[in-house]
DNA sequence: CTTTGAAGCGCAATCGTTTGTTCTGTTAAT
DNA sequence: ATTAACAGAACAAACGATTGCGCTTCAAAG
């Protein structure tokens, strides 16, 4: 008995010997390799290899290929973090939107991507989900090591700019886009809703269209505002009389269009044309168009925003205001990253509006052969 | 004069020295706090505040909260590389897809944040645009600091997984979803494309169709070779032969179904249904069916893939199988994380496959009120 | 009166880099 | 022969947090 458990005592305790070298190997193997390890392996210091993966003249060509072969054997990456730290920068930019399912969003993060990459600098996204207190979070754990500057469009419940003021106070650059606040003294990218809205009117009127009409966005945000203006003054300027019974506020999605193209139908006086400030709400109100035999654009014509990609799928296609969004994205990186390099000077916010352009399709072409832009 | 230039002097003098006075407080006021700031403010240690910050139990609470009231004030956040550094983790999981502006993974990060966010994780969203250079860029940039797990679906580039090989020799976690490798043994995450075409195709035949063609992708991605065989599992099971010459490959776009259905038209034997991998395609097809006077369903019925959110908006509205996303990024964030915290313990990588549903709508209803699922 | 213990806080090492400065040789100039 | 100049490499101090350990102080127990 006593010789048995001695067996098996000698047996395991080999066994686990065994095992853990084994073990430590492993880890060993898996483990992160620094600069350090290199220095040590090749009996230098952490210096030259530093200085030598960098390509510093002040190390010898031999032992800078030495060290480099060595890293690039052994997939040694500099720890961001480390490096960030004591450079002071982290070479990326983060990006915020509501959210990135949006088209327009995921183009104009292709806009800020391709800047962003011609100038060496990481992009990091995040979304927010149209959640403000989410937002607030993201905003607090962004800076402060993981972007050196914030590119941001606010959520739809956001109201002020309460959590961008710390921003501002510790100098972080900040580039707002779209959708703005005013009370936020920042640079900013936005484009002009009430040129956009304005043309889009015109080219109704142009085809023949006396009686239009207006799906618009919640009130309080700029961007929907700024549209209704825009569809108001063009019916001014053309001397048209502005009809309120006309005028439909947050039509944001396809429902809202489909039950509002009822009572339009059910209206003694329909209007004969729809400037609506979102694609969506012209989708559900041509769908209840097709269902009722109101004949688009013959008997009603359309014109949405934001040119979305179902635009040129459904039937008929629905003519848009195109709102450049990669250019959009582009010209908000390049001022992020213009000021982030100005960091020591005087920066003096500005804000810079693009033109939207009108794409004309089957919706809103009563006219065919007429084309306007 | 020269009591002009002196005065002059004086006053430039006196004019530096205010503006560099201001200019150096804008500097202190702009500059980041810091933990050493706080001590030094409030007569203490840096081990104090962090401890203090941390809540700490050993910290009395009237100093604890000093301290916090402090930081609060001053809008302190600690510097989050100088954390994850010291800690050695990030807390952060990468996700690298070819692009968030196709639905699927839009969707699929709807999961991935929802379980992250629940774990406490960040997430950092990437794309590779399809690039395979930039896909191995952003492979090598993104470990080694900035995440401590990454969850990836590969560019339609992407042919082996060379550029992964570091990764799991260095024990990062990785998870594979949607287009995997054969080739990397990792963790995975797919749906059953097999099971989905297939159940595509029966509802097709129990819709009445005998003829049943199938616009396909590219045959070198599982994805794509797996639906077809799912589609001709699904003929051969139901006793119906294969015909060949209604079987299109590279179909994924709108064009090819517009440009193949005229085709089909021309056939002395058309098809009276179609299984498409994709959804655009069937777009594509539909739209030149009915300028061609076929209709749909009725001369000929359509069920796509991957369920696209403009499945519902065209019109008819598209039968398509849903892939679930969010389900399957809740399922790789869910193993990746396991995979994080158990990092010491030998780790198993295990392939999960999801099951998807068929969406019927209008497009393949030939028999109304008759529903499979 | 000494010992024990715990509460409350400070010291200093550490994470992996970068980088200004210093040290050691070697060679050229005085 | 002495110095200056220089390349090449090492030393060491940051960057900003976390954390094991050690030092006080004070009260209760022995």
């Amino acid at each position: 008995m006593n010789i048995y458990l001695c067996i098996s005592d000698y047996l395991r305790k080999t066994i686990v010997k065994a095992w853990w070298r084994y073990f430590k190997q492993e880890m060993i193997k898996k483990k992160k390799i620094t600069i350090q390890d290199i220095a040590r392996e090749l009996n230098t210091t952490i210096s030259t290899v530093s200085r030598a993966l960098r390509d510093h003249p002040r190390i010898s060509v031999e032992t800078r290929e030495k060290i480099k072969k060595y890293a690039l054997e052994h997939d040694y990456q500099p720890d961001f973090r480390a490096a960030s730290l004591r450079q002071g920068s982290a070479r990326t930019i983060g990006v915020l939107v509501p959210r990135i399912d949006i088209h327009f969003f995921a183009r104009v993060l292709r806009g800020i991507d391709e800047v962003a990459s011609e100038n060496n600098y990481n992009v990091l996204i995040i979304q927010s989900l149209d959640s403000l207190s989410k937002e607030i979070n993201l905003v607090k754990s962004l800076v402060y090591g993981k972007v050196d500057g914030l590119i941001a469009s606010i959520s739809i419940e956001t109201l002020d700019g309460e959590h961008f003021k710390p921003l501002i106070n510790k100098g972080v650059p900040l580039v707002l886009f779209d959708k703005v606040l005013e009370d936020v003294d920042v640079t900013k990218v936005i484009i002009d809703d009430h040129y956009g809205a304005y043309i889009a009117v015109q080219h109704l009127i142009n085809q023949g269209c006396k009686r239009i009409g207006h799906f618009g966005g919640p009130q309080y945000l700029n961007i929907y505002k700024n549209r209704k203006q825009g569809y108001l003054d063009a019916l001014k300027d053309a001397g048209l009389k502005i009809d309120e019974s006309l005028i439909f506020d947050d039509m944001l999605v396809k429902e809202n269009g489909y039950e509002v193209m009822g009572k339009l139908h059910a209206m003694k006086n329909p209007p004969d044309a729809i400037f609506s400030s979102n694609d969506f709400a012209v989708v559900g109100a041509i769908m209840r168009a097709k269902e009722l035999g109101v004949k688009v654009p013959q008997d009603i014509a359309f014109t949405g925003f934001a040119n979305e990609p179902m635009d040129e799928i459904v039937d008929p296609t629905i003519s848009s205001v195109e709102q450049n969004p990669v250019k959009m994205g582009k010209e908000a990186a390049r001022l992020l990253i213009e000021q982030m390099e100005d960091k020591k000077s005087a920066f003096y916010p500005k804000t810079i509006t693009l033109k939207p352009s009108l794409v004309v399709r089957q919706s809103s072409m009563k006219k065919s052969f007429v084309i306007v832009s």
